[in-house]
DNA sequence: GATTTCTTCTGGATCGATCAAGAACAGGGT
DNA sequence: ACCCTGTTCTTGATCGATCCAGAAGAAATC
């Protein structure tokens, strides 16, 4: 690890101070404070500084002594490279960059949370505070980022008292895109699922599984579901279930096959993403099932390649850039921190959750039900 | 600053110390070294630590100590949300990810250097080391990494003397793309470029720009393919080219439209990258040009969309992911570092440059010329 | 001229850990 | 009884900065 390397490291501010006669107080003044020394002083410091090849004082010390670490973590439930092929979690860490960007702070990236046996990484890294993406309740790596004792901000899930959550209103937006099917006159729905737990299971719906979910989100949506069917006086607890381990279209295709094979068969699919819902259509394709005429399909989230997909997508928009961004402000914002433009709007109070509102945009993929 | 938090981080590893009647040093070995004490002690440790609501040792006060911080720093030109839309950076990221991982370290993305007015984050921020990805020669972010002493692998550009550089042999692609248009009969060539300075120049080319291109990678592939074309007795110097100052597909359509404008009309185009090249099937689609019977395309990187274009585009693959991968197991085996896995294979010498194979990918955006 | 106020600079304490060297005590071998 | 080795724990130095209180001298106020 001492390669691509002009300048060794090996001066410190007080040899500076020591070959240039001067404190090192005032050598870290004239890299920190400008203003605390006179220009001509500075001037021979910094002189003496690019002459013996000394950068600017040592980072993680200044750290130490100031207790600000110039950078976000942001805890990622999957792999890195996951994440970037999920639109919902790239538009995610879009809208985090931007806050970072504005504050001009570095982003800290530890993915595979979920997985990961031993916590190293969450607990060894120098950040000013985390978001936490969307973690299962009972992982290890949750635990040690709240231990940690610095800010954190979850984003989506899960809700823990006492720690600020940012998330949209899923039941609501769930309660929208079931109730669109019904008013459309859909009566057999079919539901295809995130995980509920992150165990990796694959398969139909399972009361247990479902009743100790640890997963909010789909379970919030899934009540959204429910509630809009109860509404509607029809059967909500035995409505064709399908889970999968992952929000991807391959997954959701196999999702979509499962409930297109039963009799009779559903009219109308609600996906808890518009990858799942995309992986629908591909099924729906696959049985030569034609969508909107004889399946509507309705997904979650409104990422990019819900508008492009044929048919194009009715889903539940959800504002993924601005909650990183917004989870990202609150992270910097908060009480404690007095940032130079902040309190420009009234913020939430600790451990508050900020709920960001959905939206139905309906498209080509929904359509009345096909007569019985 | 100071929300979400339960267990307030007040308290000292010498704080536990105290409590517990024992040193400090004992209280930092149960927590880092655990084969120091017996299990006894060390259990009455983390069970005090536990009460006390002690996460662990400090991870900054660590690093100052140790000197390692558990991390990556990853320097991209552009802002993040750009460089996630870009296949060729996330998939350089996908490579990083994959070796931090492995290694347990967190990424620290340092994005929109060209533009960063104060290197302020650049100088702050706590890594055990750079990788600093395409950055024009005299952006003065790259000369803080430089400055900061520590090691530094740079990805593509620019070549400097001594600090270790991962690329592949873009002459030899170049060289390859042209090779295969000229070999298909093609004469009248029109060739996009990435950009030549950063300044944001977009329009035709300009031969003082390139004489004084501050981006190597531009350079090589137009050497490579002007040397193709020599080769065959073309006139290589007075080739139509198009200049875009980013590479995307809209400039690349722009690009398409000028080279598709002139008189006599270029028969085939070779794109610096296969967005710009993307972006010129879109221009010739515009103009009603067909590809590949009237026009044939070639362009460089091999992205995912690069398959699934109609018709599929003909390019010079590069490991991409490869060579994110490549650049962090470079900065972290690097002699000096004994790492545990590390060795298996002969690491390059200290400002060595890696240098990736490309590949030719014939796709059906080329063809055979069509009759004078 | 004495007092106050700036400006400019300094010394020592401090941030919170790890590390190197060594003390205290155990058991094993001869 | 003696030396040696090993385990377990402690002390004091150190990593490289920032911060606080204050000193020295110049300038301003009365």
């Amino acid at each position: 690890m001492d390669h691509g390397t002009r300048a060794r490291r090996r001066i410190t501010l007080q040899d500076l101070a020591g070959t240039l006669g001067v404190s090192k107080t005032t050598v870290s003044n004239a890299f920190s404070r400008p203003d605390q020394l006179s220009p001509e002083l500075r001037e021979r410091v910094m002189e003496a500084a690019r002459a013996a090849g000394y950068a600017g004082p040592n980072p993680v010390a200044r750290m130490l002594r100031t207790g600000r670490a110039v950078a976000l973590g942001l805890i990622l439930p999957e792999s890195l490279p996951f994440a970037l092929d999920d639109p919902t979690t790239s538009e995610l860490i879009r809208g985090i960059a931007d806050a970072c960007e504005e504050r001009r702070l570095g982003l800290l990236i530890v993915p595979g949370a979920t997985r990961a046996r031993d916590p190293r990484t969450i607990t060894d890294v120098a950040v000013d505070g985390f978001i936490a993406y969307s973690l299962p309740w009972e992982t290890p790596a949750l635990q040690h980022v709240l231990a940690r004792g610095e800010p954190v901000v979850i984003v989506d899930e899960p809700r823990i008292p006492g720690v600020a959550t940012v998330g949209v209103d899923d039941f609501a937006g769930a309660q929208l895109a079931a109730g669109h099917l019904i008013s459309l006159g859909h009566r057999r729905l079919g539901i295809v699922t995130s995980p509920f737990k992150p165990d990796g299971y694959t398969g139909r719906g399972d009361a247990a599984r479902i009743a100790s979910s640890t997963f909010d989100v789909a379970t919030r949506r899934l009540q959204g579901y429910r509630a809009a069917m109860a509404n509607a006086g029809l059967p909500a607890d035995d409505v064709p279930l399908y889970e999968c381990a992952l929000s991807d279209e391959e997954l959701g295709r196999q999702a979509g096959r499962d409930l297109l094979e039963r009799r009779p068969r559903p009219t109308a699919i609600l996906a808890m993403s518009d990858r799942l819902a995309l992986g629908v259509l591909a099924a729906a394709r696959d049985l030569e099932v034609a969508v909107p005429a004889e399946l509507s399909i309705v997904g979650f989230d409104d990422i990019p390649g819900a508008t492009t997909s044929r048919p194009s997508l009715t889903t539940v928009r959800q504002p993924l850039r601005l909650k990183g961004y917004a989870a990202a402000r609150y992270l910097l914002d908060a009480p404690g921190t007095p940032s130079p433009d902040a309190a420009s709007e009234p913020l939430p109070a600790d451990g508050d959750e900020i709920s960001l509102p959905v939206e139905l945009m309906i498209r080509r993929s929904t359509a009345g039900a096909p007569p019985a």
